[in-house]
Order: structure tokens, then sequence, then C-alpha cells
DNA sequence: AAATGCCGTTGCAAATAGTGAAATGAACAT
DNA sequence: ATGTTCATTTCACTATTTGCAACGGCATTT
């Protein structure tokens, strides 16, 4: 294991759970040295990606990572542009809208507009979506490079509920299902009782970067829902697709 | 230089400039090797912190870093509480209002909401302000630790305009001031013809954790209007502080 | 078309940086 | 007071990281 990689995973720890952890309680989760988890600690806080209370001595994800976020975000404007069609789509069928971002690990929540009524779908800022047990996932990998579905495919698949697609051949089904229809239907894979309807956002090259979703509790959900529901977020998705390669600053790719 | 470090520089120069660099270039700017620098990003993008486009094989940030930045917001949701009231300052005064938030490597701008009139204060989100040449920066030092307030007395004061202090003498009078009158004020010290007034956001344990400033083109700046900024900034920090304090999900300290 | 230059990628020996056990000291609980 | 827990420091050891050099792909130039 890397000496970067270790040190990321320190801020993993940070992010998960607890919002200050002491310096043993991480070298124990973790299962590094107490000496060696303080000077991975101590290069993150040199550089403000964590910080340490002065008087409990404990850590904690510190005001930097904010700041690289924020570049990020000034670079490649996916929530800024997304979020109004969130909002959107949100008072329109008056569900929970959530937005997320594809990333090496999986989909990032990063957008979340709840449904105002009383029995509504929850979701965690910056939860990870698991590929094959969500709408959302669903979609991305219906319009994402095969190697990436590949390795989806070829890799465990937990069951959350008892409703979670968890063998390979179903899954690949469910993909090309949603593929030919342009946006993917989950029902209780993750949660139980959650219905969802998910269109991926394409990016230049045609590949999917993150998706949005309708995520609404099962009992609601009415004959002719899951269709409108359907259209609304494939049209959702397709206006963030258009407005964030127009206005990409980025500079033209060698290959299209 | 640790290699948690180099890795970490890596990402800062991603965030600076170009949205997207080629290794060699990374390479060349950070003076690492080649080999050296690919293997690094490597890492990073194992995370999710760094992600490669697939065509040109060029880098840039990644979405884990937004993922990371808003499960710090969510255990201390320093953005989401201040928002509001620096979104009531700019309305109620007409100009530009910014929030910052200290980290290691200086204060970092969070939020901004810029003024609507046609000649105005412009602060790019996530940029570092400087401690010794902003309103921000000397409201934050009145009320830090010594430590820290003795740090950048003791370094260099570079001068971005003929205005800027850049003398420890100076400077420390100036904090003094600050400290006196509960805000400060910044004269053409980091952009000339802008006039700035900032207050401390004070944390559970009497220390700044960040800044609220209002910055004006000078010529619009008229008689009383300082004093009246000034107070605008200081209530404006002082229910953002306690805000913040009351809604700490964090366990009591050891030591109050 | 052949050649040149640039870039990303890989392999390997050398060395630097990271590692872990143990000791120290400070704070807290009994 | 005494014992326990925790953060911090030290130091010899080892493994990871490093940089050189060579390779292959791609684009532009001769």
């Amino acid at each position: 294991m890397s000496t970067v990689a270790k040190a990321i995973s320190l801020l993993e720890m940070l992010g998960r759970g607890e919002p200050e952890l002491a310096l043993a309680d991480l070298a124990r989760h973790a299962g590094f040295d107490k000496a060696t988890t303080r000077r991975l600690l101590l290069s993150l806080m040199e550089h403000g990606l964590v910080e340490q209370d002065e008087g409990t001595r404990r850590y904690r994800l510190g005001a930097g990572l904010g700041r690289l976020a924020l570049m990020r975000e000034a670079q490649f404007p996916f929530l800024r542009t997304a979020a109004p069609l969130v909002e959107a789509l949100a008072t329109e069928t008056g569900e929970t809208v959530h937005l997320s971002e594809y990333s090496r690990r999986g989909l990032i929540t990063v957008h979340v507009v709840e449904s105002t009524k009383a029995n509504r779908v929850s979701v965690a800022l910056g939860e990870l979506l698991p590929m094959h047990a969500t709408a959302s996932g669903i979609a991305f990998l219906a319009f994402t490079e095969d190697r990436i579905r590949d390795t989806i495919l070829a890799g465990p698949l937990p069951a959350f509920t008892p409703f979670t697609v968890s063998s390979a051949a179903a899954l690949a089904e469910q993909i090309a299902a949603a593929r030919a229809r342009g946006h993917s239907i989950g029902s209780q894979g993750f949660e139980e009782g959650v219905q969802s309807v998910a269109a991926p956002i394409l990016g230049a090259d045609g590949l999917a970067i993150g998706t949005i979703a309708i995520a609404a509790p099962q009992v609601r959900v009415l004959e002719g829902d899951i269709e409108r529901y359907g259209a609304g977020v494939a049209d959702a998705a397709h206006s963030i697709g258009e407005r964030l390669v127009g206005r990409r600053s980025l500079p033209e790719r060698r290959r299209a």
C-alpha cells in the first residue's frame, strides 16, 4: 500500500463517522502504527487537508479540501450547471431528486433536493452509491466504457435487500434494458420500499459522467408515474449534458 | 519532502491554472521525475482525487475531492450556516460580501455574493487571501492564537500595492486596532482602489475560525459607511459564530 | 515516406523516506 | 497518590520510493 494511499484512507476515515477522531482510534481502525498515522496526519495538516483541535488533540477534515473542491468546481462546473435542473425536476415531481457524479470509487451524491412530503426518500450528501444496486448505478453503467462495466460485472455484487440484483447475468440484462430505454428503473435494490428512476448525464465523448435520479416511496408510485419520471430524468440529464459540454472551457480534445 | 506532501502539491498544481495538465507539464513544474509524478497521480486517481481524460491522457482534479469536502461540511456546517448571513448582508449593503475560512495555508474564500452594481469588487471562490494585506486577514489575526500571529509577523510581508502594510510594526498596530474595534479596516492593501471591512467569526474557544468581509470600490465608500459596514460585519460574524457553536454536533471538549 | 521530437509508460538498481517497537511525558480516572 | 491511557519522540531497520534509461506510440517535419 503506497504512502499516499494510506494518507487518503485516513481522510476517508475522518469523513465517515464521527466529526473528530483521536490518533489512537485512527491508527487502530486503519491498522497503521500510531507513529506512522501521526506523521501522515502531520503531512496532511501541513497542507490544510486535516485540522487538529488544539484542546482535545483530535483530528478532523480540514478547510483545504473545500478549497480544492471549489477549484475543481471552477474548472468543471458540474454542480453549478446541474443544480437548477435538479431543483426544477424536484418541484415538478414533488419527489426527492438527487444528482451524482462518477468517481473511481463509485457514484458520489453531490446534490439532493428532498421531497416536501412527510413520507419521503432521504439521500445523504456525499454518499457513495453502489453501481449494481441503484437506478443511478445502472444508468451510469449503461453509458460508460466497457472496461468499467466489465469490472463491476466481474466484481462482487453484495445484496443490500432481498431485492438487490446480485447475479451478473441479471445485472447485464438490466443495463441493456436501461441503454435501450435511455433511463434505468431501480426497485428496492438498495433500500426496501424505494422505487427510483435515473438517467445518465453524458459528457463530450458521449460517455456518462454522472446521473440524475428521482427516488420515491414505492407506495406513492402510481401507474404511469415511472414513465413520466423516466422522461423527466432523461430530459433533465440531456439538458445538463448539453450545458456542460457547451460551457466547457477546456481546450478541444485530440480525438473528439 | 514527504511523499504525501508531493502528492498534495500535485493537487494544488492541478487546482491553480489550467483545468487539465499533461504529465510532462506537471512533472516539470513540480520538479519531480516523470515516473514519480505518474505514480503519485496513479495513487491519487485510485481514490478519485484526480481524474484522467481518456482521450488526451491529461489530468484534472477528481470528484472525490468534492465528496470529502461535502463530508466535512456535513460534520462542520460552516458554509451552510454562514451563507444566509452573507447574503443578507450583501442585500442590505449592496456591496460585495465574502466569507472566508482559516486553513494552514491562509484564509480561503468559501462564499461570495457580488454587488449588483457595475463597478464592483470581484473575489474568486477558493482564493487564498494573504493575512497581512487584507481586512479579513487582519481581523483574523486579531482574534487568533499568538503562535499564528507571531508566525505571520515574523514572516515576509510582500507588498501587493504601494499601500500594502509591509512592516511588522505597522501590521501589529493594525491588528491591535482591529482587536480593540472588533472589526478591521483594509485600504487598498491587496488591490488598488478597494476598501474593505471585516470581522472575525469566533469558534467555541473564542478564537477566529474565519471572517466575513465587505469589499467596495473606494470611490463609493462615503462618510460614515465604514462605521456602518463595520457594525454590519461584526453583527453578522457574531450571529454566525453563535449558530455555529450552538449547532455544533461535536462532543464537548476536555478543556472548554 | 522516413525521420524527428515529444510524450506516456515500464523495468531495475540505488537510496531515501517511511516504518514500528519502545521509551517519555502529560493528562485523566480511580 | 497510583495506574491507565494517550500523544509524542527517538532510532535502527527495511521497504517503498526514486530517477535513469530504454521502449513504443503519436504527431509533426523534412
